[in-house]
DNA sequence: ATGAAAATATACCAATCGGTATTATTTTCA
DNA sequence: TGAAAATAATACCGATTGGTATATTTTCAT
């Protein structure tokens, strides 16, 4: 690994956390130096500007706790125990990234909006292949006769997903993992009464 | 009305959106002074900082988009048509808030956490107060023998306002009502089939 | 060991930030 | 109607913003 890759991913890694709680408009490029104690040169001199360092800190975001769930869900057989398995990774998702204030979906959704189309461009995009590899394991499940063919693929994994982020957002703005751990109680009785076939 | 009271009233009406929309640090006293065609010194006569516009600003959102649920509420007397009617009111949510930039709850309560405490507290305050009314709703089904004294009332509350804040986030990031739409079919189906005695 | 290249630090830039003191204007009401 | 009071505009403040040109240091192949 080159002096370049190792301080970019130093930064990367000691500044996707700031960006993530203080949104784009509200980390500053000394909030930056500060938290990495480097300077704007070292900074300037691995990302192109402030927009591509938050871009890739939201991508390092999405790798360090949302790609997990890709292989956790690659290690189950049958679709039902997929869904499982992603309830269960979302059952200890509040702690984990309560640790950089909250879902990075969430956040860089709710915030660049109308500040930084394409910081949350790469939101919709990340949001986006999360809902369809949701509607494929249903989908899945369908085929394979694990899961009842009257059901709706599409309308159960959007339902599914809005309930996680809804839940994460009610335990974040309340500070207490109880929300998401509810209505993931509550996902997994619809998987039992409505999708097992 | 006295004229500070009224251009009070004009400063807030055309500054909240913009609030919604950019949020707290990402509106500038430009921004303000733009949209509403006056100077700073009209504004600061008017409001003693940006952080007090701020929140009298959510505060002008939630009277205007989330208030008018109580009366809707209201003026059903059985708890369970009370709960269908604040199915209805947010089926047309996303139309009307999309005006603002989405719901004033969700938008300051993932923006402001970590840059304004105050205005985050603010956006908290509602939250709880709506999660409260809807405890009440339902307790008071159970109450009067409407709905199933088996279900815990917190429980469903804070799962359906989950659900509600998730699907806003979903259709506002993929600016299309159908999640919220759909989110809302679900309620409705768990109401009729866990809730209704 | 050395020298060229890459990486980082320093020093600086114009623009904008929120806020305020002063001045000008408008409104209010005796 | 006029003078006091309230309101708004102007002009300014220091601090901070993102960004860059230049100087210095570090790296690494020869």
């Amino acid at each position: 690994m080159s002096k370049k890759q190792s301080t970019s991913a130093f930064i990367l890694e000691t500044t996707a956390p700031i960006f993530n709680r203080k949104g784009y408009v509200g980390t500053s490029l000394t909030d930056l130096t500060d938290a990495t104690k480097l300077t704007k040169g070292a900074i300037y001199c691995n990302f192109k500007n402030k927009e591509d360092l938050a871009v890739q800190a939201f991508q390092y975001n999405v790798n360090r706790f949302i790609n997990p769930l890709n292989e956790i869900v690659k290690a189950e057989s049958s679709s039902i125990d997929q869904l499982k398995a992603l309830c269960d990774y979302y059952r200890g998702y509040y702690k984990q990234t309560k640790e950089i204030g909250g879902c990075p979906i969430l956040n860089v959704g709710t915030d660049a909006k109308y500040i930084n189309p394409e910081l949350f461009n790469a939101a919709r995009k990340v949001s986006k292949k999360l809902l369809m590899n949701l509607v494929l394991i249903i989908q899945n499940g369908i085929n394979k006769g694990e899961i009842t063919k009257e059901i709706n693929a599409k309308n159960y994994a959007n339902n599914f997903f809005s309930m996680l982020e809804g839940g994460l957002f009610m335990s974040f703005t309340h500070d207490s993992e109880s929300y998401l751990k509810q209505i993931i109680v509550q996902i997994e009785d619809i998987i039992d009464e409505k999708l097992v076939n």
